[in-house]
DNA sequence: CACATTGTGTACTGGTCAGTCAAGAAAAGG
DNA sequence: CCTTTTCTTGACTGACCAGTACACAATGTG
């Protein structure tokens, strides 16, 4: 009972992670986050308790959305193993470049900026970080499988390597629009599959 | 001529930097850098401009000290360059997870907080960025010559695997303390050298 | 000992910060 | 219709923000 919100949870959610992602957690002020989801100051506090509750929802939605599209992407079936794991690197550097707000991966920006030391955040950012870890880890026991990989090194092993890869990719992406490095970086990591 | 600065440059850039380290630059008030720095608000303006000026010298002592002590380490003649380079990485291992304020390194820190897009910010993280690929690049090419690596790939495009592991290495340092997981990048890392 | 020049200390600025509060609006149950 | 509950609106809070202004101190030069 009582009356009803007048708003969409997922489209406030989705506002404040874009406000987020463009600004970093101390980056963005309250402000902006009413005005982007539309939300009066009273509304979004009664909804969400505070910035720093509202940037944990933010970064669940941010796994919802751009985090659960990639690991659907590697759970699709694939070709190869290594074709499936350089489309996923050729798309985020894709996606990177072409975003002219370079916002990148806001489960890596979270991690790296202060407030991610934060128990919360640090576990919503690793959990996503686990999650790919899995998938690829997945990807590569196939692939050890089926003989398209070297089976002389542990999945786990390879997948966190190439993880790693992955990450530290997204944080060049950050500061250099040099695609053939970037592209090293893809080639490199498969090879070594 | 004129009265002479009661301060040490090198000295206030070092207190500057480890607030900048520990809080981002958003989070960095001028006030806590006033009073870790010792200098009044004039004396640090008057000094620095503006708090993104002292950000950017504060990056640049970051380079000088903590960049160029792995670049260093990288330069000192070392049995083997899998050795070489699985010390640089067992190092950042230790040092990030016994410092209990997860600072991790402040270049990768800069270049995915938001200011890091800023053409100055950017500019100073890439080189940093760009002398740790030559530093390893070097060590490749040493490595292949002497047949200690394989010579099948170009050593930049290992070089920049490497690389991204290791900036990947560092962020999952940020929010994981799981030791073994970090050693996995590790030796998957050298081993696809 | 003036004087120009630069550094220092501190009070002050307007603006913005995250968060609160109270009054009213919209629903459900009686 | 009245009460209860929840949501909305917007004014308001005190604290803090980055940066400035200005009086004063310390130096080198003539």
């Amino acid at each position: 009972m009582g009356r009803p919100r007048q708003f969409s949870d997922t489209a406030v959610l989705d506002a404040a992670m874009t406000v987020f992602w463009e600004r970093g957690y101390e980056g963005a002020s309250t402000q902006e986050l009413c005005e982007r989801t539309g939300l009066g100051r009273g509304s979004l506090y009664n909804a969400y308790g505070s910035k720093h509750r509202l940037y944990e929802q933010a970064i669940q939605r941010y796994a919802a959305t751009a985090g659960a599209r990639q690991l659907q992407m590697l759970a699709e079936p694939a070709a190869t193993v290594k074709g499936a794991l350089r489309e996923l690197m050729i798309g985020v550097i894709d996606a990177d470049l072409a975003d002219p707000g370079r916002r990148g991966c806001l489960a890596l920006n979270a991690a790296t900026e202060a407030c991610g030391r934060t128990a919360t955040v640090a576990a919503l950012v690793r959990r996503q970080f686990d999650d790919l870890e899995q998938a690829i880890c997945h990807l590569v026991t196939v692939g050890q499988r089926t003989g398209e990989l070297r089976t002389d090194r542990p999945p786990m092993q390879v997948a966190r390597t190439f993880q790693s890869a992955y990450y530290g990719l997204r944080a060049l992406a950050k500061v250099t629009a040099d695609r053939q490095a970037l592209l090293d970086v893809v080639e490199g990591a498969v090879a070594a599959l």
